[in-house]
DNA sequence: ATCATGTGTGCGCAAGTATTGACAAGCAGA
DNA sequence: TCTGCTTGTCAATACTTGCGCACACATGAT
């Protein structure tokens, strides 16, 4: 299953900045890479297409391309490995990670506590 | 405290070959390094003492030391920076990822394990 | 044609990984 | 006691991977 590797996720995920990356598409429904890296003005339009290239073969984000811009937004699925891997370790402490996310699906789509990425 | 930082718990996360001992750890209890070790005999002692001591220091396993042995287990309290990055993230699609936590939740049968921390 | 958006490529630098050799800690036996 | 053996880590080295930057190219709008 190409969509699901979760080598290429879990890499994809570790660098601090693909995760703050994707926060911020999160936080939108779409974004350009102009718009992306607008936000990280201290890392180079090249540095970002990077990373989304990165994001892209990981399926992590999706691109839709308008023109000469390119949106990009999360996709849905990937979250499966992610989980796929914490339930086959942290089994006994399902229950609270079941719970965390509840409290946070039962809220329709409130802007859940942003995660602290680093804070240079 | 830092509440486990999610910079080192996503780096750990990252190799695959410690995302197979953490694996092997959940599924047993409480494993030696030289299990461990054992189990990956491709890789030297030291390579997995190496990755014991990353996943140690990002809070996801805790050592016992019992005489000559060290006995390692997973933490209980890691998940959350995982599933608080998932959360900001994936808020439209927390309906699916809740039911793929739930439906691996019904099978938990081990105790709550404690979380210490070490630091050097 | 000119400019803007976005990506691919090559280079240099930094970080991480596996191996070898050696050391500290602990148990068993004489 | 001391010696021998096992467990596990530390130190130093070489190899591989990854990131960020500068330049150039492809695509699309004016």
């Amino acid at each position: 299953m190409a969509p699901s590797d979760s080598d290429a996720i879990f890499s994809a995920l570790a660098d601090p900045t693909r995760r703050a990356i994707l926060s911020l598409i999160g936080e939108h429904e779409e974004l350009t890479a102009g718009e992306i890296a607008a936000h990280f003005d201290s890392l180079g339009r090249t540095a970002v297409s990077s990373h989304l290239r990165i994001l892209r073969l990981a399926g992590l984000v999706a691109e839709r391309r308008d023109g000469r811009f390119r949106h990009y937004s999360v996709t849905s699925t990937p979250a499966d490995a992610v989980v796929a891997f914490l339930t086959s370790v942290y089994q006994n402490s399902l229950e609270q990670l079941a719970s965390a996310v509840q409290g946070a699906a039962t809220s329709e789509d409130i802007p859940a506590g942003r995660v602290e990425e680093r804070s240079a």
